[in-house]
DNA sequence: GACTAAATATTACATATGTAATATTGTTAT
DNA sequence: ATAACAATATTACATATGTAATATTTAGTC
């Protein structure tokens, strides 16, 4: 993912989407987003094209519609996500972040668990 | 801190040189940051001002020259920010968002220790 | 008190983003 | 082959953001 590929905040709930279930058509993922959203569906299509045209997102042509289809993997774009985040709010400081993160947000016991067995392996295998 | 109140990337590294240190004038600032920025001393001030009108930095005068303040503490930014984050990018799933970002990050074995040492206290008093 | 220099304030302009409306094109049913 | 419909494509417009330039105000100096 370069340095190009920015995911706005709106195109960011369009590919959450097509990285659960893929490929999609325009409508499905209309459809998809109406529960969550009160978006009308022109808004979505916009949103489709400009991922379209960042090269997010790809498509093959079935008929008349397109089937849509992410081009990153849900993977690189939350890794690339995260580390600009850190990089603007926590300037880089990559532990800090964590560290206020898991201070701060609603983990439930059993994430709290996942995060140790995490850690405590990374302090193994260091 | 309201929900009108968003930081850009930009407007953030100025909040940045106030929280470690202020009041601080409007050139103290632009010196500041030129050491980490190539920013033209006018788009400082204008992310100043940008920053006074959306009630985020404030001042006092001090004869011709203003004495600027951050309103809000680097704390509540950082946790409203990175509510918005793992809203937008994890779906609201922070445990998710956690584990992902430890596991890709380069954490030191310092970090890691410390991060336990805060899991484990969460796990105590939960 | 007028002038100058250094502040702050206002205006500018391009690109990004949110949020659609309108235009065009391609399928399918006559 | 054409009409009607249903896709996609193009255009629109307001606000946000990056990045400054110009204008105005104000505090000292002659």
């Amino acid at each position: 993912m370069n340095k190009a590929t920015k995911i706005s905040e709106a195109e960011w709930r369009v590919c959450r989407v097509l990285w659960s279930q893929s490929p999609m058509t325009a409508n499905e993922i209309v459809a998809k987003l109406e529960d969550q959203t009160d978006w009308n569906p022109r808004t979505v299509k916009t949103l489709i094209n400009r991922l379209v045209k960042k090269n997010i997102l790809g498509y093959e042509n079935h008929g008349r519609e397109y089937h849509y289809f992410p081009r990153l993997s849900e993977r690189e774009c939350v890794l690339a996500q995260t580390q600009s985040f850190v990089k603007r709010v926590f300037d880089g400081a990559a532990g800090a972040m964590v560290a206020a993160f898991i201070e701060n947000q609603q983990l439930s016991p059993e994430e709290v668990d996942e995060l140790r067995r995490i850690l405590d392996k990374k302090a193994d295998n260091k």
